[in-house]
DNA sequence: TGTATATTCAACCGAATGGTTGACCATCGG
DNA sequence: CCGATGGTCAACCATTCGGTTGAATATACA
């Protein structure tokens, strides 16, 4: 499926997700390995990574009993895409470019601004 | 580390306020026809727009006694940036984009009121 | 002047968020 | 088998969020 804007730049949005999301940049990482440079608690960082993955930003694969997190960039595509209508462009339509997300993007569902 | 990239990417993660940012996209508008299409009241309008203005993502300014809402799209800039680090899809999509508005604006002129 | 319009403010509400703690599975290495 | 390790779950707490309503303020206009 296919996460929502909404859950995507909210996942974005907590400076410790975006910690997580440039530790993951370096390499895979062990739920355990994640959590060990913040001072909050274990199960706090196991929900951040939730979040993250609930968000299509990353996935987590069970090996044994290490839960690898792996980043999964093209989910920022959707919300990149949407910001570089904001950044570079003048006066963009907005249903124009809801058609050009259809076309570039396949025909998953968006969170289509109303 | 970055406080901004916190509260810009909070203020994208509504839907409303998005939506009210493509209107934005059109023309300068004051608080109370940025306010019409929506079903929620005036004052959570005005909230959401307080929320956009604090981010850097719109300016407010007074004129009489209508305050009229303008779009800031560089305060996009660091948040892109930092979205920049997770992939190189966005030279790709932005290039398809580009063709793609070439495309739009050689067409003759969309009248997108929603 | 008086009244309508534009916008915010203040108080409140319910739901979500980020955090904690302790119990709970699952799995690895003796 | 055992105990240690990896990770989640459940309950709870404080704070924030998006929304409402009604009052308040400021400006325009007849």
């Amino acid at each position: 499926m296919n996460p929502t804007l909404d859950i995507i730049f909210a996942a974005l949005a907590d400076p410790t997700r975006r910690a997580i999301l440039s530790m993951l940049l370096e390499d895979d990482m062990a739920v355990t390995d994640v959590a060990e440079p913040f001072a909050t608690s274990l199960a706090a960082i196991s929900k951040h990574l939730g979040v993250l993955a609930t968000a299509g930003l990353i996935t987590q694969e069970k090996r044994g009993r290490v839960k690898w997190c792996k980043l999964e960039p093209d989910a920022l595509r959707d919300a990149s895409i949407w910001m570089q209508t904001f950044g570079q462009f003048e006066a963009i339509h907005l249903d124009a470019f809801e058609r050009f997300l259809q076309a570039e993007l396949g025909s998953s569902q968006q969170d289509t601004d109303p």
